[in-house]
DNA sequence: AAACAATAAATCGTGTGCAATTTAATTGCG
DNA sequence: CGCAATTAAATTGCACACGATTTATTGTTT
């Protein structure tokens, strides 16, 4: 039975909008993991780019863009402070100088294994089934692959 | 049947993750409705904040700030650049020195006309049925409940 | 080879988010 | 009444996001 079609000014209430949940619970997501990054010294951007290099090191600037949908205006900054952190070197390539590559120094290798334990805390934190979060990581998937250009 | 737990490696990667999907979705979100908004002037959270007005007019700042998660910190100067743009005035409350109010301007009741075409096109954008989108929406909100403190 | 197009990062300006602090107004309590 | 707690916004500082431009390098074309 499909569920009735809400009327004109029910589809503008704040709590039916899709775009705000996704807009509300991606900030509360973010808030989930500060405290347990803080220890850490990432912030959620930061460890996102780290997720990236964990699962293939040496990446390009512009490939990590491409597997975070961001732009080097938001990244360059944002690696020359985790350069900074010395959990990175950006090297230019030699074959192509216009080239960084990025690549994880020995601590932020290290860093990698502090990671299972954060992200079983967020996923108890959601008091959700495996199988629930994986449901909606898939559905999410599916509608981003419909707004990205 | 339920599916195969994860291991450890696989959990970590970038596209098993529900946090990523979550922020990746959202900045897709905002990145579909950015051209349609810039139409109308206004910027994805200003467009937030005008839907939380058209649903009610006169609220607080701080009453605006629990409906969309945000703080004073965000709000006071997003709420100033609406002001700027006569959409809305911040009246000081007669009661209560201490609060501020945001009313709807003529021209900012107006452009609430606008809003349901844009909705009804990024809709149509996600290629997904009304019932997928409540759906997803009602999923997005069970997991915003456990991860707000 | 010189000129030009294409590409990869970096830079710049604007607008969020948010923690922490500050300011101003109100409340509560002895 | 007086004054400490409380409350509501505003302010400050830092880190994203992103459009637009710039810089540097490589590739291409004649």
């Amino acid at each position: 039975m499909p569920a009735a079609r809400l009327s004109v000014s029910q589809a503008l209430l704040l709590d039916n909008r899709l775009c705000f949940a996704l807009y509300s619970t991606s900030l509360s997501m973010t808030k989930t993991y500060k405290p347990l990054l803080g220890g850490l010294g990432l912030t959620y951007p930061q460890y996102l780019v780290m997720l990236a290099l964990w699962e293939k090191d040496g990446l390009m600037v512009s490939e990590i863009g491409a597997r975070l949908y961001l732009d080097s205006g938001t990244l360059t900054p944002l690696l020359k402070r985790l350069e900074t952190m010395a959990l990175i070197a950006r090297v230019r390539d030699a074959q192509d100088q216009r080239r960084v590559r990025v690549k994880l120094s020995a601590a932020g290798v290290q860093l990698k294994a502090a990671a299972p334990a954060i992200v079983r805390c967020v996923a108890a934190a959601t008091q959700h089934s495996t199988d629930e979060l994986v449901s909606l990581t898939r559905r999410l998937k599916a509608l981003r692959t419909h707004l990205v250009p």
